[in-house]
DNA sequence: TTGCAATTATATCGGATTGATATATTTTTT
DNA sequence: AAAAAATATATCAATCCGATATAATTGCAA
């Protein structure tokens, strides 16, 4: 699964601008799935190409023109039959795990506000998902909203539970801060 | 923080080749960053013309040379500069998230399957995560292990409380195949 | 009211990364 | 004895990210 697929997805919700379904993989896919201008606008590009989508062009006076794209019936074809493959594994990647996991070569203050910034961070996005879960939307929308809640509260619990672990270790490790006590 | 960048961090555990590089991505981050061959031996390459590591030759009878890579001096210093900046925001691509997010689109019983398997998979993990925990480790490590043994629980939990919902909502939205109703 | 920041909108480019593939020998399992 | 898995390095096309360029509009605070 592509760009170009979620592209068709997001398009299966209604017409949208690239512009649109930007916003719609920050706002609402985010939890899920990343995707840049760089990606977007080729992969538009490329489905009409296919014709699994269809543009048009909205004039507009003294702003560029508006590219609406729709999917057509090709594209819901294609769609379909990729939501029908098994999906692959996730990728993550998390610059904060990769840090904790040399924790011992840091100084302890740097570990313990790195641990505070992420329990900010997560208290934030809950707080963001729960403003948009109160918004009219689907059950499928609530759904993955309280599926990210769900993580991002087992991982604030996690945390505030188990930091001292780093906490404790930077400390023994830390007799110099390059990794060779 | 790139592959570079965590290939050095892996160094400061001990020397490596490319290859042992690769299984320690594999076995002890999987949690926190991928990294594929692809990516590995040009980094490595880069890290040896930029003098942060070093690279011996071991000549193997019948066996192609083995590469011992070796963190220097200046890369033990690179490393520490580069954790010490803040880390970049998580970076997560889920195909089982996002083919859950058009579930109303597909067959009932083909969203179940798909929940029923990502629940036995997740299973599979924590089991994968249990037997390497026991092992000889430091206390970082299992600190990462059961960090993932408490995400990957809390997911199975709330899939198996709010399942229904998605189940529900395929059975209403399903009346055709292709998301127009 | 004026000026500045944010939003709307499209697009491209270099660089990073993936997944597949090629090659070749040894060890382990069947 | 044969097949599969592990050891080991390396490259390539395709994909994707982050930054940047461009440009007009809207909203807000000084």
């Amino acid at each position: 699964m592509d760009i170009r697929t979620l592209c068709l997805g997001i398009l299966t919700m209604g017409d949208a601008t690239g512009y649109e379904i930007k916003k719609t993989f920050e706002e609402r896919l985010e939890l899920i799935f990343h995707a840049s201008y760089g990606s977007i606008y080729p992969a538009l590009k490329q489905l009409t190409d296919e014709a699994l989508v269809s543009c048009r062009a909205e004039m507009q006076e003294k702003r560029p023109d508006k590219k609406v794209y729709s999917i057509t019936a090709s594209g819901r074809y294609r769609f379909f039959d990729e939501m029908m493959k098994k999906p692959g594994t996730d990728r993550f990647r998390s610059e904060f795990l990769a840090t904790l996991m040399f924790a011992h070569l840091l100084p302890v203050i740097t570990v313990s506000e790195l641990i505070d910034e992420r329990i900010a961070d997560r208290l934030q996005k809950i707080s963001t998902l729960d403003d948009r879960c109160v918004e009219k939307q689907t059950e499928r929308e609530k759904f993955l909203c309280n599926y990210g809640r769900a993580i991002y509260q087992a991982e604030i619990e996690y945390l505030k539970e188990n930091r001292y672990l780093l906490e404790s270790d930077a400390l023994f490790g830390n007799r110099t801060a390059y990794g060779r006590p």
